[in-house]
DNA sequence: TAAGATTGAGTCCTCAATCTTC
DNA sequence: GAAGATTGAGGACTCAATCTTA
């Protein structure tokens, strides 16, 4: 029970991170219509380029059926567009419109401008330590996730 | 846009950090009924001892109507009790039943050797740092909400 | 009037079932 | 049969409205 006193803060500061996150950016729908969700899968989509559903839901860590509605929704909004894989008919490839561009342009600054604001008083070393470690937690998650 | 160098993989990692933990660790309701949220409210209570519903919520950083139905499960699980604030009238304290205690303390030891696997490459001082940096993250959204 | 608490409506997610195409 | 994708059911959260008591 000794490294209780080393986990115990990880799981408490962790499941906090969690619910403050969530009630601090996920915000209800702006005068735009579009959530959260939307804006995060609308910046897969606009920086790492066109895909298919399934590579889409592999990538944001979601379900298949979760990418499903919101590129529906985003279809609607006009700020993603559907093009049918000719080489594969179950598949669509999707790719942002230029409506979509230039509204994840102005989301992301916004969403950038309050995570400087967040941690104007970090150090730049401590803020390229927070994300290494971040991202080995989430390499020991997959990795975890693919071992199962 | 040069600190977008800087910002840009913290707003990444976190991203995906939140979905993996859900994946991970929000597993569906085990043999005992009960799911990751009830888990946590649990945690709550029997650490920090009995509370009312609206310290509960603001201690977990939810809204007052989840805690309340979380509540209402937990009892009718037989793992809390409610007894009435006699000095108020409004409030009703919230108690682990030695039932509750036990299934916690359970649950935690599978969470915490989840976290153990995870985390087992890490130096102490890594798992050190991460807390202490998700700690001020913490500190700096909580700050944020109130100046709102 | 304000605080403690409950309930109903709407949204997002997970899971399971289904359909189409490889 | 397997993979890409869609749809329906159920749970959890946010918000708003409501009720009771301080």
């Amino acid at each position: 029970v000794e490294d209780d006193d080393e986990y115990g803060p990880i799981a408490r500061e962790v499941g906090l991170f969690l619910r403050r996150w969530l009630r601090t950016f996920d915000k209800r729908a702006d005068s735009s219509g579009l959530d959260r969700t939307a804006y995060m899968l609308l910046g897969r989509i606009s920086t790492d380029g066109p895909a298919r559903l399934s590579r889409l839901a592999g990538d944001m860590c979601v379900d298949l059926s979760v990418v499903s509605r919101q590129v529906a929704a985003l279809e609607a909004a006009g700020l993603v567009k559907r093009e049918h894989d000719p080489a594969d008919r179950r598949a669509s490839v999707i790719t942002t419109t230029d409506l979509g561009a230039d509204y994840f342009n102005r989301k992301r600054e916004h969403f950038r401008a309050l995570l400087r604001t967040l941690l104007a008083d970090w150090t730049p070393a401590e803020r390229a330590e927070f994300a290494r470690l971040m991202g080995r937690f989430n390499g020991a998650m997959a990795a975890h996730e693919e071992g199962k």
